[in-house]
DNA sequence: GATAGGAGTAATTAACCACTCACACTTTGC
DNA sequence: GCAAAGTGTGAGTGGTTAATTACTCCTATC
């Protein structure tokens, strides 16, 4: 059983674990810009870095694959969180709302993860895909509340922004010299 | 000339220009629900009750036709807000923008105008469509902060709740009895 | 009442896409 | 060193889709 661990220098084919997590966080990039539906699986694979068949011994199909991503980004966004809660000064729930907010805006610097749960969410239709954002949702903010002890408004409050990000993120709002920008973005970090 | 203005129930056949009213009124629950990626033009088609051939004598193709359902939306939306801020029983920031919450609420209830919206967003990577919903998006900010004269933040804040409140309905939470739900819906009405 | 132009469609096309299968190579266990 | 299991792919397949074409029918105008 030791064994099995051989590292993957060790070998010149990647285990199937392996494989998963390398197409998972590259599929990130692709699902992000045109979703669901607007993305092929050849597309998926060829960011991976594999044939499109492969794809297919991976994931049962396209579906079960993006499922898979959403709950790759959900677990960094939650990890993202715990580190900043982990490093923040106080423990009251302003302070600790302040250092999720900043993880929050760190996360921004890749664009994609924050996108791909967007994308899930107007892909909610899909019962599956349905399931697996609420889910992921339900997990944020329990966490959110759990670790910050704000109130239900402050938590409330806390998302409304996340999701003004996420949209000011797609749309490439900072890349908009206008006063409705501006003001869409005040106070909103951008790195 | 005027003869040209006969009423279409004088007619057998309608008038171009209401045939692509009426599509652009009934893309909006197909496109809502699966994007502009998952949305074929068969489907447009067949919401309007004319064949897929016609759809491209009305507009030169689906980009362009979706842009046009963004629009149609976007002017919907505004005049729903101006409704509402003739009707406000006050002139001060808090009340309009109390007023024009209570139209956004009301639009709800449509689910699939907002959801649109939301749609165009996640499809901003074409820049056509990231044209037409930045566009959307700045007469909407601009109007909100004009007709309430309420501050930056207030605006944001605002158009922040907006963003929650679609992101709810996209994943129709309001079917969801957990905790974390209930902390998201509060205070968000939904007729 | 003929005719020009607009409304509308059935049928088709070329490209594309999710998914499969037969097969080849590599690694592990004994 | 060999068999079983695991990694990986090229070459499809059947179905779908955005866009076009060639055509019919309707309507206004003179």
């Amino acid at each position: 059983m030791i064994s099995h661990m051989a590292r993957s220098t060790s070998r010149q084919l990647s285990t199937a674990a392996e494989r998963r997590e390398v197409v998972l966080r590259t599929a990130i990039g692709t699902f992000a810009a045109r979703g669901y539906y607007g993305t092929t699986t050849a597309e998926v694979a060829k960011a991976a870095g594999i044939s499109q068949a492969y794809v297919y011994r991976l994931f049962p199909d396209k579906e079960s694959l993006f499922v898979a991503v959403i709950e790759y980004c959900s677990v960094r966004m939650r990890e993202a969180f715990a580190d900043a809660a982990a490093k923040a000064t106080g423990s009251d729930p302003g302070t600790v709302l302040e250092a999720l907010g900043e993880a929050y805006a760190r996360l921004i610097v890749d664009r994609d993860l924050l996108l791909v749960l967007m994308q899930a969410t107007c892909a909610a239709s899909e019962p599956a895909i349905r399931d697996a954002i609420r889910a992921s949702y339900a997990r944020e903010v329990e966490y959110v509340r759990a670790v910050s002890g704000a109130s239900d408004e402050a938590v409330q409050h806390f998302v409304a922004r996340g999701f003004l990000c996420n949209t000011l993120t797609a749309i490439r709002a900072d890349e908009v010299d206008a006063p409705w920008a501006r003001i869409l973005l005040t106070g909103i970090r951008h790195y």
